[in-house]
DNA sequence: AATTCGATGTGAACGATGTCTACATGAATC
DNA sequence: GATTCATGTAGACATCGTTCACATCGAATT
């Protein structure tokens, strides 16, 4: 990207920048592809201004990955403003379920080294609350997402509530699952209409069988 | 490990050899953990002499997923011998999902190094037939073992044969997504016992959402 | 307004890694 | 017994993360 030629001695917001030039290196190649010093190179900066702002290279990762997150959440809170235009609760409920599980295969088909990213060397601490960086427009990060619809569900008596707790990491584990599958697994060579068909077969299973 | 002094100048078996090193090291730290220089360290020899077994890092890479494939194979196959055991067709079918599900998760959990190993950078050509170092005694991988015990229940009456197309990759994604929920997950600091009443959770959702 | 100072960026260096090219060894083949 | 070819060694290179000492500059203090 730009190499920007800076004519200060200080960049004035390198941080940020680092953190840009991570998204960008990481979206194409996913997390393999953040090399400290390309992102610093992209800032126009030497390797070692990075170290006034990140600990080492792992933290320059955890910054990119919260940001990751926070543009997934985005792509689940856009796919669930459809579903809560429904008039009835039971349907409007499952409908943000499905929603959730869409937006994140969604995000994991069109977004591949994001989402690689977003999910590298583990699951980290997607449930903490409220990472401001992680999160979008509501404030809620993908797992407090998922919570929410759940919770509707039992609200209106679609999900028994004795089943509620525990219920997201059901979910979770097949949403994840197929998105892994679907990005290199066995499933990245099907066409785009059958993974979606599979991924649909996926959410009622899900829908049935919490 | 073992740093195998050598008095003939030809080592015997080397290809073999950094195999098994870089299956301890990977049982140890992960995918991340494999470094070619170290692993012809402990094979005793010089880095170059491992270009004369593998193209490139990768290569060895893969030769190592795929031995890690053929333990987690067996891990399964002694799980499927107990289901196996049992008398009605019925039981014995949605005990060998069970058995393939807990054979999966078991190992994620027990060879938390090796499962990160065998799905890095994607779960590559899991379907693909019968790579015999993927495989266990069965001569199935771990893909095909998942199939067998879908098609026992087919057979039983358990589940419809309209649903059976594709049903692994439904079944597949929920226990896959678990055992990574599980191994560095949000679920990594459960108790074991919490893990496994979410396992169990999740293999009846399974069978009923199929 | 001049001075100080802490935050930010630079320069040069180190050890480690994957990989290349040229050379050495030795077991199998003719 | 000479030759050949698979296998291992030696040395080098570019790149990476990281460290230590030094440079620069904006903002706070006097």
């Amino acid at each position: 990207m730009s190499i920007a030629a800076r004519s200060t001695y200080h960049h004035g917001d390198l941080r940020t920048a680092l953190v840009e030039a991570g998204m960008a290196l990481v979206r194409e190649g996913g997390p393999q592809a953040l090399v400290l010093r390309e992102a610093t190179r992209r800032a126009g900066v030497t390797p070692n201004a990075a170290y006034r702002h990140f600990a080492n290279h792992q933290a320059l990762f955890e910054a990119v990955r919260a940001a990751v997150l926070g543009v997934l959440a985005a792509a689940m809170e856009a796919e669930l403003r459809q579903a809560e235009g429904l008039r009835d609760p039971a349907e409007r409920a499952r409908g943000m379920l499905a929603a959730v599980g869409r937006g994140y295969l969604g995000f994991a088909q069109a977004e591949t080294g994001w989402f690689r990213t977003a999910f590298a060397f583990g699951v980290h601490d997607v449930e903490v609350p409220a990472d401001p960086a992680r999160t979008a427009a509501k404030g809620l990060n993908p797992f407090e997402l998922l919570g929410h619809a759940l919770d509707a569900m039992v609200h209106a008596g679609v999900l028994p509530a004795e089943r509620r707790p525990g219920a997201e990491y059901l979910a979770w584990s097949a949403v994840h699952g197929m998105a892994l599958l679907i990005i290199d697994g066995p499933l990245r060579n099907a066409s785009a209409e059958q993974q979606q068909v599979l991924g649909a077969r996926l959410l009622r299973m899900v829908e049935l069988g919490l």
